[in-house]
DNA sequence: TATTTTTAGTTGACATATAAACTAAAATAA
DNA sequence: TTATTTTAGTTTATATGTCAACTAAAAATA
């Protein structure tokens, strides 16, 4: 894994290096995460979700869900279909709208949620210790300001 | 697609909110360069390879490809045979192994390359261009230290 | 040299992901 | 009220991604 720090290829300038930068970090925190879950999640997709209901104040629809999580409605439903087979969420019906389902985490699933999340933050603990305070700041703002430069000049 | 600067939750500590805005600027990051190859190419992973071979001074195998992208070789199969099928590569027998493919841009797969690769580094220019150089330069520094901190301390 | 182990690539099973076409129901307009 | 449009969720087709089992060939070792 350690050979994997280093980007794959050079590039022409330094903000293609630094998109790429935040881009091949984000893979390789992926791929280490990918197996974090097992086995008892099949993956981070899975944990987001139980997450997010975990954490909400408000009941949440499925297209709530996707939404938030940038996950298109058709993934939901798969996504979900293999979490309720694991007794992880349950779908009820909304008591106005009969189109829609509010999704809530079933007493086991809320413990999976809550004790995934504590092996979480605490794995999040040790790959942000090397970083200063400043530092981790600085990674909030500035990956902010790309966020406002993809979501500007469109497409 | 303003709305989703924002991170979708809330975070106990700073250092995960750190991480989460890593990984949710790769993500829209994603959202954003995945119509961006299209129609030409189906998706980013498939403008990778193209890059790859056609910045690569050394022959590329399958194997060599799924090293340097970080992606499996079994999903390596089945990227090629869609490029492939599109005239943009070709796999010619190594020439001494038997086991192995020596990977190749077609002339119209270098052309494709080298078009859309011109449009992606416009584009980049544009998301980048709210950032100092001294901000460009940080980002690299700060994603390199967490990729650090990925590597060690296992899974 | 003969046997064992490793390696390159494929295949199949499964999870994730999007887009388009669809159903049923809600919201809006006529 | 009726007709139209929008919305919530599912289904299907296709691409990406992993892992495990497999084949054939190379490399290592006995």
């Amino acid at each position: 894994m350690k050979a994997s720090v280093d980007l794959p290829i050079e590039f022409a300038s330094r903000e293609h290096e630094a998109l790429m930068s935040i881009w091949w970090t984000s893979l390789l925190l992926k791929k280490v995460s990918g197996k974090f879950f097992q086995p008892e999640l099949a993956s981070e997709a899975q944990f987001n979700i139980l997450v997010l209901l975990n954490d909400s104040n408000e009941e949440l629809s499925q297209k709530d869900l996707g939404v938030k999580l940038l996950v298109d409605k058709s993934n939901i439903t798969g996504l979900l279909d293999r979490l309720e087979k694991q007794g992880c969420i349950e779908r009820t019906p909304h008591e106005t709208d009969r189109r829609s389902y509010t999704i809530r985490l079933t007493k086991s699933g809320k413990k999976l949620a809550e004790k995934l999340d504590k092996r979480y933050v605490k794995r999040v603990h040790e790959i942000m210790s090397a970083l200063t305070k400043k530092e981790i700041e600085e990674i909030i703002r500035l990956m902010r300001k790309v966020r406002n430069g993809l979501a500007t000049g469109g497409g």
